[in-house]
DNA sequence: CTATAAATCAGGATTAATTCCTAATTTATG
DNA sequence: CATAAATTAGGAATTAATCCTGATTTATAG
């Protein structure tokens, strides 16, 4: 993240204006509608960049391609394992304190900006 | 899950016995060091039975394989997004409220058997 | 027991998502 | 302006997981 480049910019304004959470694929798409010449592993390597820098998250899924979203003020996931879709959920957990715990137990650093779980979504109920 | 066999059950065995997160792979060595016979595809298939009838957990990684735990009381686990290493930890959430809220706000039925938070671990820190 | 149906299997082909590689281009630095 | 450093496009390669087919095993019903 040392250059300027129009790529990137593109691909942060992508991910900052879309509230849903986008494959890789879909910000290539969108990114390529705007430049058709970028290329995926511009995209890829991108978001790699972006994740490490937390300027975006990354959720990693049990169905599908992972899933990023812009880094704002901390929310928690609660994701369907059946059909990959993402709620965003309201819960009061103690951020902070979950960090210094985890740091104290395991010397883990964690960059989470709130807290994912797993499940099965209602229409995924239905149709089993 | 309607028919016995041989298979699944030595599948079970292996991840019941070890207190540390197998990848399918692992998984498959250990089963195929008893029984030679034993297939990749059975290993992954029964692994995702196993996982739909809450028998194991499945964790779900940024960083290579998927892993597999066995489903023992609740607890939480810091994972290092660099190099993949799984640390149990302990802290008080309260498991029960936290369904319930998820379940009000995203009908989503949460199956998740504990936390699970990222970050960067301590000798990935050094060495970056 | 034996016949039939249902579940599971092995082995390998296929797919999906991501990473890696190379030579060309762009950006920063002095 | 010249050189070094960072970034790119495009495509090949890799990885993990899923899917397919025909054979085998297990359960069920007579």
């Amino acid at each position: 993240m040392k250059n300027y480049s129009r790529q990137r910019e593109e691909i942060i304004k992508v991910v900052k204006d879309s509230y849903s959470h986008l494959t890789a694929e879909d910000i290539y798409m969108t990114v390529k509608a705007k430049d058709p010449a970028v290329s995926r592993s511009t995209v890829y390597r991108n978001l790699g960049l972006l994740v490490e820098n937390n300027i975006i998250n990354k959720i990693s899924m049990q169905v599908g391609a992972d899933r990023y979203d812009y880094r704002r003020e901390p929310h928690n996931h609660a994701i369907c394992v059946k059909c990959g879709k993402i709620f965003d959920f309201k819960y009061d957990f103690e951020y902070e304190k979950i960090r210094e715990v985890v740091k104290e137990q395991t010397k883990i650093e964690i960059s989470n900006n709130g807290i994912a779980l797993e499940g099965i979504c209602d229409s995924c109920k239905i149709d089993n």
